[in-house]
RNA sequence: GGCCCGGUGGUCAAGCGGCUAAGACACCGCCCUUUCACGGCGGUAACACGGGUUCGAUUCCCGUCCGGGUCACCA
């Protein structure tokens, strides 16, 4: 018999499924076509997790020449913060994740099957349940939280299954005269899904990511629409994805619990369900073991963490899709610079236990990332983070930008570019003595090189110094001078008697590059010296023999 | 605790009944080299354990142990 009465007691009026689904039509892809949906409710961040979803739910999509979409999951208030939603999707702008459709901006939605903020979908869900209503599959749950939690512990004492279910759901039968009479007299209630299942049957679905998954049939009577009458997240995920015609359900795989209760609801509805895709949960080490990244205590569970550390997102991007499909890498390496779009993604490759997210693994990606970048790409990378974590050292970068570019040139490019960065935030240390306001003058004799020599090697060399040299001859000066200072000008020569030589050639540019720069170590000497110019590097070699001769006098 | 899922080097991972058990990162050594970085070569290091099935198990089955997830009017 039909529960008419009380249907439209509940949910007086509104639309009909029917003419919803006539509103939401099929979208008429191509066969194969993946429609995905990055669902987050807005809790003001976006987590790494959710970046990893986004970015399986991006690729699976064009991949596929599918829809990627946004759905903003706003059903619980208690989670929500202010301004949520722009954290969101200012993170997916960041790594260039914003789709088309969807939620696309603050308060902006694009697309023909929105809206696409469940808080506003809500006549949609009651025209759902309604039906569910009519036909004696949902019920209304006049159960206090005081009777719902004495409830759990009397099956707690008698040790059976927690739970809303079977005989201990007490509103599943109440006479229809009491469930009218209760309403009208204004008793809250939640309506509840009246489970078809049955205590002991399996069921069996196919993820296609963890393959055949055998699972209890679901036989709890869950909540579908809370008291305030928004939708739970399990009745709001039918609905949505349904009429938003998701064909891939790509989710972390904490909801594989749920799992047998999203397919009876689809069932129960009438809907197809999608495909469900659950992903690996992102881990962590801690002290020898594993666990999940939280938000609260792991820094890098917020993906704003990376862009402050200076990681470009594409390098972000790029280590997440190793930990997607782990041939990644090899076909990175046989095209280093084709779109990330291009790679053919596999869900079924995509590895079934939780990863270790791992940031040394992580550096050697954004090391590469950033080595295959041009100087103005990186000098762009560089000032981008530059203009947000170091104002000054970014008025500084705009400034001398031809200079900044030319310095980020050096080693650049070819078939061995440097890679001595990893982070923008590493960049000010490691280039500084470019610049004379960062410049420290002061530095470090090794411990094998006397202060007289070092002394004695600026003093030979300066003169003979000239801007203009090309490697050959500026490396033939230094060369030069070696031979009457007691250094050998040849370092194999050197090696067959170490003892009879002060130090070999490399010690000799070893002291300049020293004077120069401040450091034992940077690329291409000759090339630094050439962009840093004549003046500055005689006033340099200047300064660095009145310090080695001060040091000679203190000693 | 119930129910799920998983267990190959320190990490990420190939592997789908027969292999000297790939590769990448990290680590160590050597080479190249004016420094460093890059690059090249080499090295240390793994199938959790116990039973089956089989001529043969890392691979299939069962048990143990370990790890993870989940049991809300949160998503």
């Amino acid at each position: 018999m039909c529960k008419c009465a009380l249907a439209e007691a509940l949910f007086p009026g509104g639309k009909t499924p029917e003419e919803l689904e006539l509103a939401y039509p099929e979208r008429g892809l191509p066969e194969g076509a993946a429609v995905t949906r990055f669902s987050p409710s807005p809790t003001g961040f976006l987590h790494l997790g959710g970046l990893f979803g986004a970015l399986t739910d991006a690729t699976l999509a064009q991949n596929t020449g599918g829809v990627f979409y946004v759905r903003v999951e706003d059903t619980d208030k208690k989670r929500e913060i202010a301004d949520g939603v722009r954290g969101l999707l200012d993170g997916l702008a960041a790594y260039g994740l914003l789709p088309e459709e969807g939620v696309v901006g603050v308060g902006r939605e694009a697309g023909k099957y929105g809206p696409y903020t469940q808080s506003k979908r809500i006549e949609i869900y009651h025209a759902y349940a309604k039906r569910l209503v009519e036909q004696g599959i949902a019920y209304p749950c006049f159960c206090t939280e005081e009777r719902l939690s004495a409830l759990r512990a009397e099956q707690e004492q008698t040790n059976v299954n927690t739970g809303y279910y079977g005989t201990w759901a007490c509103c599943r039968d109440l006479p229809a005269q009491e469930q009218l009479r209760r309403l009208q007299a204004g008793e809250p209630y939640t309506l509840r899904l009246r489970s078809p299942g049955v205590e002991g049957r399996k069921i069996t679905v196919q993820d296609q990511i963890k393959g055949k998954l055998e699972l209890p049939e679901n036989i709890m009577d869950v909540v579908l629409l809370k008291t305030n009458g928004v939708p739970t997240y399990h009745f709001a995920h039918a609905v949505d994805d349904h009429l938003m015609r998701t064909t891939h359900v790509i989710r972390g795989d904490e909801w594989v619990a749920s799992l047998p209760l999203h397919i009876q609801l689809f069932g129960v509805l009438g809907f197809r369900a999608p495909k469900y895709c659950h992903t690996p949960t992102l881990m962590k080490e801690e002290n020898g073991g594993k666990r999940k990244i939280s938000k609260r205590k792991d820094p890098e569970a917020a993906t704003s963490w990376f862009w402050e550390q200076g990681y470009p997102p594409e390098a972000v991007l790029e280590y997440l899709m190793t930990l997607m499909n782990s041939d990644f890498e090899a076909w990175r390496r046989a095209g280093p610079d084709a779109p990330l779009a291009a790679f053919p993604f596999r869900l079924q490759r995509m590895s079934v236990s939780g990863a270790l997210f791992d940031v040394a693994k992580l550096t050697d990606v954004s090391k590469n990332v950033i080595a295959r970048m041009s100087a103005a790409q990186s000098y762009a990378g560089l000032l981008g983070w530059a203009n947000t974590y170091d104002p000054a050292w970014a008025a500084l970068l705009t400034r001398e930008e031809a200079f900044a570019a030319a310095m980020l040139d050096i080693d650049r490019g070819g078939k061995k570019p440097r890679k001595d960065l990893a982070r923008w935030n590493e960049a000010k240390t490691a280039y500084q003595y470019f610049f004379d306001a960062l410049h420290d003058p002061a530095f470090q004799l090794p411990a094998h090189i006397a202060a007289a020599d070092a002394e004695a090697i600026l003093r030979a060399y300066a003169p003979l110094y000239d801007p203009e040299d090309d490697k050959d001859a500026w490396f033939g000066k230094i060369r030069g001078i070696c031979a009457g200072l007691g250094f050998c000008p040849d370092v194999k020569l050197f090696k067959t008697d170490p003892s009879a030589w002060k130090g070999h050639v490399g010690d000799a540019s070893g002291v300049i590059r020293l004077a120069v720069t401040g450091r034992e170590n940077t690329p291409d000497l000759c090339a630094v010296m050439r962009l840093l110019g004549g003046e500055r590097v005689r006033q340099r070699l200047q300064g660095a023999m009145l310090q080695m001769a001060g040091k000679e006098r203190g000693a």
